[in-house]
DNA sequence: CCAATAATAGTAATCTTTACTGTTATTAAT
DNA sequence: ATTAATAACAGTAAAGATTACTATTATTGG
């Protein structure tokens, strides 16, 4: 039961995630905490994304195409998905809460938790298309 | 606008996805229609794959965690994806249907679709684990 | 301060998917 | 049926994303 150690980089790290909505990559996160630690490397990034997911310290958001996406926000919201720009946008809203009791009724296992996507045009990309 | 062709690699491809309903992986498609094909490649595979999810005859699965899958059952439903054997489960149930119109109240672009996922463990996983 | 070890940087390797190229198969028109 | 145009193919290389490995460094509890 390895104990956890403090790390500063993995501070760092929930620290940018925290300050930014936009759910970054891995490799955004990587950019930004070079400008505090030039020598950080890309699998520090990766192992403490992972790390602080399993602990449930930030969400992975996981997309058809490109790669993972990060969110500090850990209460429950949805996210949206731009087709075009590609884009993860926060959809805050009352959904029905036995969603999964619904789901329940009619699977064998256990279900402890959904994530619900919304695909489509976001506002900026609607404008460029109606130019 | 390149127009389609038949393509007898693409039939088998869609036929064996519609033969199958635990969304196999590109890669498991390729094993399979090797038994018909000995020399399709897997870049065929992927290619064809696309193809038919850009045309909407199939469904394209994207998980957390391993390759994506694919689904022959155009149809609305949702999935279960098992966190121990990463198994891809349908899960059949009415759904509050007003959940697009829900989040476009508070959503600035233009909903186009929506995919909910479910999470957790599988009736086999849930066996295991008592053991 | 020191010993134990978690975490790191740097790099290599893996896994998944897409791109490229010369050849083959399909199609529609002769 | 032949032919010409070209979509699709097999084979392979390359790209993109993520994980694994290893020697070194940082953190922690005693």
């Amino acid at each position: 039961m390895a104990t956890l150690k403090y790390s500063r980089q993995r501070e760092a790290i929930k620290e940018f995630l925290n300050s930014r909505d936009d759910h970054p990559t891995a490799d955004t996160v990587y950019e930004n905490i070079q400008q505090i630690y030039p020598n950080i490397s890309l699998g520090t990034v990766y192992r403490n994304l992972s790390l602080l997911v399993s602990i449930g310290e930030i969400i992975k958001i996981t997309t058809a195409q490109g790669p993972d996406r990060f969110d500090a926000r850990t209460t429950p919201h949805n996210h949206f998905i731009c087709r075009d720009c590609h884009s993860v946008i926060d959809i805050e809203m009352e959904e029905n809460g036995d969603l999964e009791e619904l789901a329940a009724k009619r699977f064998a296992g256990i279900i402890e938790g959904h994530t619900t996507n919304f695909y489509g045009l976001c506002g900026n990309c609607t404008k460029k298309v109606q130019k």
